[in-house]
DNA sequence: CTGTTAGCGCGTTCAC
DNA sequence: GTGAACGCGCTAACAG
């Protein structure tokens, strides 16, 4: 037997099943004895009440709302998940918050089916994922709203997500208005295995921003390879030897950012009397190393995010489009004017 | 009409209950113009369905499994998360992880009665929460097997934790070997709002490092506040203007040694030169900054525990305890002999 | 105090 | 193709 009820446990313990669900629920009295019959069958049988059942016959529904997302890994998500979890703890603490990682990229496609398919979501928020139409439509057909916390969205109600070409120039622009004309960027290749453009967009932004200042875009030093500060290590490596290695590194994440600069300093040089670097997010660890940033408000976008998520479960026909506050530099200490030492 | 249910779809619809059933799973053939009859009545009348009565009626038990710590702002929190995360997609795919934050320590007792009582819950992990004894006899009368990751159950089965004592002594014994004297505590205040010992412990661990090594003990060295990286540079702030000034700090966490780094080039004293600084947990930000700290091991006691939980939901019987790697002295920059320079 | 029974909302046979 | 029953496991209201 493998998933034995309360008819079983009634049956074992000689006992009716409006008894066993008293001692379930020690609610109204039940004489020691029978309290004692029924919690040995319970014991014995191994027997676990269904939630399902439960709750079916309460009514209490418990509502679910998912959060996706490649993993929780660099500060970034994390960032954004605290906001969710903060959103959700003000507005609505009715709500479970069930958290999703992709476990391979490949299977994306198939976890997401998953979710989709179990229906115990009542809504999702997707984070830095690609989403294929016919993905949302399966989403809208189970009656899933969802958020989209990434670049594949820009412009629809149900998305937040900052101007990242816009970030990036401006992080570019920052060190082009510092005189600095051998600069290197440091980011993502694309496409990546996510689908999200997120890399791309700042490296356009990067780019355009040279163009603007009329400074040739050299391909080496444009430096592309997979996410985090590891991969960002090595690419700097590449970068410094060079002929004419750069003057000043833009990478398109703060924790690549980091990267950057643990190999300049390994190398033996200086951030930023020899090298400036300029990051990307302002996660919290920028501040303790002092990274010149673009700030990306994270946690806040994962608050509205479930801000617009919370409006689309209680009116979906009344939605307003929640909007992030506009990107900001912040200029901290490893950026610094080309020959100011 | 709150909660519609199929009944009222099929009755506005003008058909079965089984044909509401066949459109919504979009199995067997509908003739389309019955499809669309449904589809409008599902959409005038807002109808979502029981995700309750669907799992009961399909005998897809939803495994759901809890975390609840105090909050996620601290990255060793994270990292236990991460842990617990990877565990999960690594051995059982088809259990959720539900995050529980604390709002208010005030409300962390109703918090887990809610769990317990909703039990929608299989499994929880609680990390860094004091749990009394009669909330763990609720816990196990109401079937939800947990495990503790915290101080308060050393020895226990279910129970995941370092030697916090040994590690206090270990990091200041660091300090004492290199030649240091005047050595310095920034840590939590005790009891803190949780009900956890964890800064006790490692404090004490400080102090009988003190005594074996007959370096007395000096209560204005003792600084002791909320947890985070801002109470810690205001703690270190007192501690430099003290007429002797310690020329090492010990701080029970890398954030808060973070905290103290800060404060001291703030003061414009350099680390190590001027004064050293270890941590505690080893987190990837110390990585970063190069500080010295002591490792605890964060990610694979999530992983542990989470591990822990599963033996206990499928082999209650014949749970084996795991065990932690022991901590280790990570030394890197932050950290020097005493008037090397 | 305790056994019995009627739903909870949905999926799924069955006959039609 | 479609409607009408039954059952999923549990709670609650009702008799006893």
């Amino acid at each position: 037997m493998p998933n034995p009820t309360i008819y079983d446990v009634a049956r074992a313990a000689g006992v009716g099943v409006g008894t066993v669900s008293r001692v379930l629920n020690n609610s109204t009295r039940v004489s020691p004895e029978t309290q004692e019959k029924v919690l040995t069958a319970i014991r014995e049988l191994g027997f676990r009440r269904s939630k399902a059942a439960r709750q079916l016959s309460t009514g209490t529904q418990h509502r679910n709302i998912g959060a996706i997302m490649p993993y929780i890994t660099p500060p970034s998500f994390v960032e954004r998940l605290r906001g969710m979890q903060t959103a959700l703890s003000h507005q609505a603490n009715d709500f479970n918050l069930i958290l999703y990682t992709v476990s391979e990229p490949k299977r994306q496609h198939d976890q997401l089916l998953a979710l989709i398919d179990q229906s115990n979501l009542d809504g999702l928020l997707i984070t830095t994922l690609n989403v294929t139409d016919e993905e949302r439509e399966l989403l809208t057909q189970a009656g899933i709203p969802f958020v989209l916390l990434s670049d594949v969205c820009a412009g629809e109600p149900n998305c937040i997500s900052p101007d990242n070409i816009h970030g990036g120039y401006m992080a570019t622009q920052h060190l082009l208005e510092l005189g600095h004309r051998r600069v290197a960027y440091v980011g993502d290749e694309f496409p990546n295995d996510y689908g999200v453009p997120t890399g791309e967009l700042r490296y356009q932004g990067y780019v355009s921003a040279l163009e603007a200042y009329g400074v040739p875009f050299h391909a080496e030093y444009a430096a592309l390879g997979v996410h985090g500060e590891e991969a960002a290590y090595k690419l700097t490596q590449g970068l410094l030897s060079l002929r004419e290695p750069p003057t000043a590194i833009f990478a398109m994440s703060d924790i690549q950012a980091v990267g950057c600069m643990l190999a300049i300093r390994a190398a033996g040089l200086r951030v930023p009397e020899d090298i400036s670097v300029i990051g990307f997010d302002d996660v919290q660890l920028s501040r303790y190393v002092g990274l010149t940033t673009v700030r990306q408000h994270l946690e806040q976008s994962g608050y509205l995010g479930m801000q617009t998520l919370l409006d689309l479960l209680s009116t979906p026909e009344n939605v307003k489009p929640r909007h992030l506050p506009p990107l900001e530099l912040v200029v901290r200490q490893t950026t610094q004017r080309l020959n100011a030492t």
